[in-house]
DNA sequence: CATAGTATG
DNA sequence: CATAGTATG
């Protein structure tokens, strides 16, 4: 049975496979405590060595671009997989935010089973939060924090078979609908590729019938590096989850019934332009990324984008976020 | 299958292994969010909160007491259980062979299989080590090091049923056997007791076994507190593991076939003398502990004990060694 | 490498 | 609270 919650409103404050094709990576130097051995005390290996730090500060979240008809953004849509919301909480990331400070935050694999959700993440402030949560304790899971009360929540696609992943929330406005998802992974040597191709389907048409009534703004995880450009390494990555043929196929399938890559759309030749890095071999400091992370929108909602920012200096997990400035 | 394993004993320092080389990064601040509430910076929740650190310098291992007959001591053993031997090892407590210098260590939970076992503590310059590892990865264990290649080593306690597990290893020397033991957990709500109690008759023939040899010395993790004296807290553990009526009967039991608790024999009154504190609620900077490791020695053997010593400040685990300095 | 979960003590 | 293991990405 599918697990979902809306979170109040707080009226006042309250307190890949994306696994890389290469080498293996290098054993870590061990201890040496044969007794003729210098000692060297050493820390505990607990803890992050990848930087979970994030100068908020010092990033700058405004957009200045105007749409394609002149007009200034009025409204904008931050999409962040949390990769565990609990850890993310704890590391301060729910300051986005209060320094983005999005009209609607989507965020996907909270890895949190509903009544685990903390409070300090189902109340917030000014806005209205509203979840989607796995079975499986531990997997998957998005969220959304909406400042304006939706018209309606969809929850799922519709689907016997993945609506009791958590993986899709759907929000309905006037003029729109956002769609966050979180799309399944290939998993390794592609064992869940079947999962992922039917899912593939049952999403088309989820959003075949959204898009029959107004634009739709789909953003999340899509999984997939669509072409070469979207991701570091795509030569030794062809078989990879999130680089197969059958997914980056998928993708163009996908947007070839009317939907635009909005970030590609506006930036075609941009390379290096990424949105997760493994945690390993030290991928985020050296941009050996994957671009896993979208806005698609419908193709008659292209005039209302400003732009899309992708904030790779966002540290707290192995996405980053983005946003999608608009006018409406 | 049973998993033993006998090790190396190094000639020389091996100057091509690998040294610790690695630079802990300084653990970070992390952030206490909640939009409304001032930002908070906390330690990260991770790594060890209870002192890992030991001060070898400042520890005493040197005996100067004598035998009953007035002999000073010329041998000992100390016993640990260590509570995971890789975390054991990473935090530098391999140490105590450089700073107390047994001429027998034991060690129980080593939590490791066989084929995991690390070379450093299986290779050690001036020992040679033996290994009894549980079939289940991660559970239970015991090891032990030794000064002198013994005449004879014993694996287990010739149970089918428990020989699995890695509980027992036993050394046969010129005029004694030590049996180095992890004597199984009678588990949360007394769950495991019955395998507890089984263990202890298989355990007690063994034992009357090699006692109808000669004078046997036992040492490890007993996993009971036998009386009120050996723990903090006895009126509200009555039914806890460790110190169930079973349990506590099991060893007046064993000592009655004439085997004697060393350091209760040799410090009758001694209050507060624990091996063990429960890592949670602050217990062992408040010494809410228990004693539930033991040298038990043939009767016929108490005459060659010099002494029992306790060493409550070796940090590393939730249990501490202790030694038995006996006169050969 | 890092997030979860579970088992065990 | 801390050691393990496994699943997943």
């Amino acid at each position: 049975m599918l697990k979902f919650s809306v979170g109040k409103t707080a009226k006042k404050a309250d307190s890949g496979n994306k696994e890389e094709t290469q080498v293996e990576e290098a054993k870590k130097p061990q201890t040496r405590t044969g007794l003729a051995t210098k000692r060297e005390f050493v820390q505990s290996t607990k803890g992050p060595k990848n930087s979970t730090v994030t100068n908020w500060e010092n990033i700058n979240f405004k957009c200045t671009t105007k749409s394609p008809k002149g007009k200034a953004p009025n409204f904008h849509i931050t999409t962040w997989n949390v990769d565990g919301l609990r850890s993310w909480l704890k590391k301060g990331c729910l300051d986005i935010l209060k320094y983005d400070k999005p009209d609607i935050l989507c965020i996907q694999e909270t890895k949190c089973a509903v009544y685990k959700l903390p409070e300090e993440v189902k109340t917030i402030e000014g806005y209205e939060t509203l979840w989607c949560c796995s079975d499986k304790d531990g997997y998957a899971g998005v969220g959304i924090m909406v400042k304006d009360k939706p018209l309606n929540v969809i929850y799922g696609i519709d689907s016997k078979e993945h609506d009791t992943e958590g993986r899709c929330i759907t929000v309905e406005y006037e003029t729109f609908f956002v769609v966050n998802v979180y799309v399944p992974h290939a998993g390794r040597n592609l064992v869940t590729l079947p999962k992922r191709l039917d899912w593939n389907e049952q999403f088309e048409k989820f959003i075949k019938n959204l898009d029959s009534q107004k634009p739709v703004i789909i953003c999340g995880d899509m999984n997939v590096a669509h072409k070469e450009i979207d991701l570091a390494n795509p030569k030794t990555n062809t078989n990879s989850a999130g680089f197969s043929v059958e997914e980056r196929d998928g993708m163009t399938a996908f947007l070839g019934n009317g939907y635009v890559d909005i970030y590609r759309h506006l930036y075609p030749e941009k390379e290096k332009a990424y949105t997760f890095w493994i945690y390993m071999r030290n991928a985020r400091p050296n941009n050996v990324g994957w671009r896993l992370d979208y806005f698609l929108v419908s193709q008659r909602f292209v005039d209302n984008v400003c732009d899309n920012i992708i904030h790779s200096d966002v540290m707290g997990s192995d996405h980053c976020p983005l946003s999608l400035h608009i006018q409406i």
